[in-house]
DNA sequence: GTCTATAATCCGATAGAC
DNA sequence: GTCTATCGGATTATAGAC
């Protein structure tokens, strides 16, 4: 019989272990609680491995940054895809981000909490990426068609959306009671009384 | 006449001296890009006093993470004293929020931004400060006495004040075109709108 | 209390075999 | 492509003089 020890992953597979084991490890304990040696083993590969994959620690952060930003960009288009209606829209971007905080914490944790600059040095800030663009484009279009009321779309954007964000931090610190799907009704409302016209 | 020269501070001024050279690093660069070493020669001050003053390195973000804390607690104390009403009260917390990110940018940048658990081990987190658990209770008070809208206190809270807090790390990353302080109509407005029955 | 010099450790990255 | 062994350097913390 062919061997059935589990085998080291290789090539492409290798790759993703990585990048999974990374993000485990750097939204547990942070990018610099966390070194090559600790990834190298709780991935079961080797440094060698690591280094031809990725170069170097950092532009390992920056390869699981993007992958996680382009995730949650696609959620954010996904959620508008076929809704017209500015409310609609928000409130299905709200209860996506906040699927994805309940399924894939982790990533949330990387993407919301970690401090990027500190070791992503010449990436903008994450308000400038593109998932934020996006959701405060939603906002702008509202504006425009007289769904939402004439402020400075900055500001709108954060209203509709900043207590959404900050109701995900809290799950994420395990200050609610209960599980953050069930405050969705409640948090859009707030958030689409605040800018609605 | 006496020595005119800058003589190194001593005592407790240099232990203020330290910990402001302190923020001043560790908000730039991040707590794990400062070494001791930078803030030794920032501060002009010898590596032994600074062990003499703090213990170690996480001793003295603590002691400067508390030291912040306390001062953002009087300042959202200050803020309500005197008003009785629920929106003044959240008008005034924000307006001091504003300030005080206009004033010491710094500062905020380290109470809000920095991971402080990455390097506080033990730290609760930061919602769980008692400037959080102040904003959150002026908003169940609104509630109990008829101002507020019977929702989930957390969610009330996040819903008057989460926009605000995003402006505000908007502001430290320097995406917000005017003062910060030019947005604070609109943003209790939007604050307000959210929650008020 | 403050200083300088140094110890002990750990980390990121590389070299070179396979 | 993947591995192991190791280097060079930086960092935290301590020792001991003053």
């Amino acid at each position: 019989m062919s061997q059935e020890s589990p085998k080291r992953p290789r090539g492409t597979a290798l790759r993703e272990q990585v990048m999974q084991t990374a993000l485990e490890l750097f939204s547990d304990r942070g990018y610099f609680n966390t070194s090559i040696h600790d990834i190298r083993r709780a991935a079961d590969v080797s440094i060698g491995a690591i280094y031809h994959h990725f170069g170097n620690k950092e532009a390992l952060a920056k390869a699981l940054y993007d992958d996680l930003l382009m995730h949650m960009e696609r959620d954010i288009d996904e959620a508008c895809f076929g809704r017209g209606n500015c409310a609609d829209r928000c409130r299905a971007i709200i209860a996506r981000l906040f699927e994805s905080t309940a399924e894939s914490p982790r990533m949330m944790q990387f993407v919301l909490l970690a401090q990027h600059r500190e070791f992503l040095r010449d990436e903008p800030p994450i308000c400038s990426s593109r998932p934020f663009q996006a959701m405060k484009q939603v906002v702008e279009d509202g504006i425009r068609n007289g769904d939402v009321r004439a402020i400075e779309p900055w500001v709108a954007a954060s209203a509709m959306f900043g207590g959404a964000l900050r109701m995900m931090q809290l799950s994420l610190d395990n200050a609610l009671e209960r599980p953050l799907a069930t405050y969705l009704d409640e948090v859009f409302e707030c958030g689409w009384r605040a800018i609605r016209s």
